[in-house]
DNA sequence: CAAAGAGTAGGTATAAACACCTATTCAAAC
DNA sequence: GTTTGAATAGGTGTTTATACCTACTCTTTG
């Protein structure tokens, strides 16, 4: 919802992969590649200069590679979130990946549409996974993180019952009209809601909805 | 869309249940129950002066029944649509009303929420029905129907591109530069859309892609 | 060849949504 | 007992969406 586009770094060492993933990236007017780079090296010498929200970071690397820039990356900046990107689909990979602090983990021939839903969860939520990294992590006992918690926003009951007029096609006036509160506090639980699920506008917010089952 | 409301006749017996019935068709702003009657008799004698859009209709009544009405009401009035109401799951029954002309069909211990669903989609789409229905009338092979046709509005290559579009936040202006056309002409697009689904507004619009897999 | 429908686009409004603020109250949590 | 979060609500703009019009150019279809 912000006006701010989410700052996007690219890094991956194959200039033509960098290509496609651009080309997926500029189908959203509020993602903004900042910069590219080949290995983490390379990478640190841009952040210096250009500071950016997410990075989409490729595992296998020469010179630095993904562990080892996430690694560094997280003495220094704890802000950034970083998606990782690999072919293998392994569960002591990814279980790996997430200990080091990575918000995203995607398999490279995943759906150029989930590319994008990361990026936008990343940024609004701190996590993204899909099904196969919460199956990782369920088998990883000695698992640190407090997936629960992560998984999705916590959405008060008040912004659910907004969220489901919303949902009905009512306007916030008349939402406001249902609920007996004035038309600025329905504004305000909507914001907060567009805040939590990363939506740009009412679109995005229904989609939400629908998509995590709340209609 | 439009802002004129869908006026509605209810046709029952029961006082107890066509006040149920006023209660949950209330929660709809788009939705005006224009009158009621406690048979077919009285519901003509008011229609004379009161124009509805959509009747819904109880089968089973005293003095001229759901039948009745709805035969003779075809005679004058094609362009009203009709949703029956009954407690009986038959299949010849529900073949036969098809057959006379009604719009929709539902069970009296159906959803709430199926009701308005009904409303609107007759309403905006000329037909509505539940999977019980479509299993009566494929079982029967007599049917003069051209089912398929009235299922779902017509939504044209260029409105569906659009349609996509919306649902992945993008404004008209951004979809107009995205197709290298007017915001107006996206807008013409998106007005038809609303109409063809019978949404008040982009949310509408939104749902009935998500519910229909149009996303 | 006339009629219908899709795609295009503009005029002129109002209504709704959105952004960016501040501020109070109240209950729960630490 | 202070802090935090949820719910409340107002101010003040800008941007989008919506309503209700008209009208032109195509192509398809009867």
């Amino acid at each position: 919802m912000e006006n701010a586009p989410i700052r996007i770094a690219l890094v991956d060492d194959q200039k033509l992969f960098r290509g496609g993933m651009k080309m997926i990236l500029a189908d959203r007017p509020d993602f903004e590649v900042v910069f590219e780079a080949k290995n983490g090296k390379q990478f640190f010498e841009r952040l210096a200069f250009e500071p950016v929200d997410v990075v989409i970071l490729d595992v296998e690397m020469p010179e630095m590679d993904g562990i080892e820039t996430l690694e560094r990356l997280r003495t220094t900046h704890d802000d950034i979130r970083v998606i990782m990107l690999t072919m293998h689909d392994s569960d002591r990979l990814i279980n790996h990946l997430m200990e080091l602090g990575a918000n995203g983990f995607l398999l490279k021939d995943e759906d150029p549409d989930i590319v994008c839903k990361a990026v936008e969860r990343v940024a609004a939520e701190g996590i993204f996974f899909r099904d196969y990294v919460s199956k990782a992590l369920l088998k990883n006992n000695r698992n640190k993180m407090n997936i629960g918690s992560l998984i999705k926003p916590k959405i008060s009951d008040r912004e659910m019952e907004v969220l489901q007029l919303i949902c009905k096609e009512f306007t916030s006036k008349e939402i406001a009209e249902k609920l007996f509160i004035s038309y600025r506090t329905v504004e305000g639980h909507r914001r907060s809601l567009q805040e939590k699920t990363g939506s740009r506008n009412i679109v995005g917010l229904v989609m939400y909805a629908v998509q995590n089952g709340l209609v």
